[in-house]
DNA sequence: GCACGATTGAAACAAACGTTTGAATAACTG
DNA sequence: CAGTTATTCAAACGTTTGTTTCAATCGTGC
């Protein structure tokens, strides 16, 4: 029997589990039982229930990051193309289905309700995501905006994003389960792009017609 | 001794507690001992810990809808005007200091990670405010507006407000604690409004000083 | 004052949980 | 092959939890 084989079964039922039931309600002996194993392995290899929700949550983010990577832009490319990278990107590891899905069940869950144990592992996940559109935000903006108007407005845009993955059942229930289920990413990013970029004015409001010039000529008071 | 001070008792402990500690880790004896109650208590007047949880979140509700509720227009108010006082409103409701403090932070649990016990009471509690809002905004949008774009709109507006609620720890964390502990309320109804009503065309974009027309004039294909 | 229903309290129950223990088994190395 | 280390297992431990039980006490109405 493979060391690295049990445990890597025990971390993935753990996952599993944690991501569907939570950290108190998922129990060690369920866990043990899907994972084939016996009970005794969570101390042998992880030491604590704790720690195996931990390791779950680093395996979780390191997994999710590497399946959707932020693009590398070419030097020049307009802040208004890489906002909408960003966001596709963004949407694509929150919504985006993988198998096994427990990776981003898991992380929902602990951006929903943080646990002590994981807030590193959030901001791990997170800072380097705000870094980028930190970057973007500030190139879209005149020189001499506040810092705390460019957070407000990075928040404006990362809020919009995460609303489909935290607030999922309330949106569907208010939308109807069809409609809400015909969502594309692609879609989203569509409106979320357009919002933001309307509201920064390098496009279009939403109530023109969106075939007039999508992208608005721009001079930045340099 | 008064039965429905006992009751209230517990049911007040019971809230604070589940606010705090969410309802696996709050526990009846701990509920009880609060209350200055028997543990016999939570059965002869709820029938069970589920139940108590319910009549919680139900209390909650209530509550909160009523210290703030929703404003009442006179006619002809314009529809940017009552954006604005929802707004206001909604983030009243997700953000404001309140004596007790579980109410608020009940729901905002409740909202996050969604028990199938209290669906019905978060979109008891929701469904209102997202008629509202879909009132407001079918009056910005164009004739014809599909209602998916409609309810994608309502959604970024909401988005925003409910980010501040949801993702504190995180947000605080990015921009520091100091930085974010001095928004008020009133800094980020000013905002999400301007943002939302910018992407709307119904005021200037966030990249032009905020001193022009702020309420753009804007006629409605009708 | 009495009867009845409401309320409270202490003790107990049964189940579940994370963790530990120590022996058995398997794997590895010289 | 023998010794050592690694891994696995079943049983047990101690604690905690929600719930129940039933008697005692309290409150109310006639």
């Amino acid at each position: 029997m493979d060391a690295d084989d049990t445990r890597n079964r025990v971390l993935q039922a753990a996952g599993k589990i944690f991501a569907e039931s939570g950290y108190e309600l998922g129990t060690v002996r369920e866990i043990c039982e899907q994972a084939g194993a016996n009970i005794a392995a969570v101390n042998y290899y992880f030491g604590d229930k704790k720690s195996l929700y931990l390791a779950a949550c680093v395996e979780a983010q390191c997994v999710r990051e590497g399946a959707v990577p932020m693009p590398e832009w070419p030097p020049g490319t307009p802040p208004a193309q890489r906002l909408r990278d960003f966001i596709h990107t963004f949407l694509r590891r929150l919504l985006e289905e993988e198998r096994p899905a427990w990776h981003r069940q898991l992380m929902l869950r602990e951006m929903a309700t943080p646990t002590e144990a994981c807030s590193q592992v959030v901001e791990d996940y997170i800072r380097p995501m705000a870094l980028v559109l930190r970057g973007i935000v500030e190139e879209l903006l005149p020189a001499g905006t506040s810092e705390v108007d460019a957070f407000l407005i990075g928040f404006s845009v990362v809020a919009q994003c995460l609303f489909y993955h935290i607030n999922q059942p309330i949106a569907s229930r208010l939308m109807g389960t069809d409609e809400y289920g015909r969502l594309t990413i692609d879609k989203l990013t569509e409106h979320i792009t357009r919002f933001s970029l309307a509201a920064l004015g390098y496009a279009a409001p939403l109530t023109r017609p969106a075939g007039q010039a999508e992208f608005v000529s721009h001079e930045r008071a340099h």
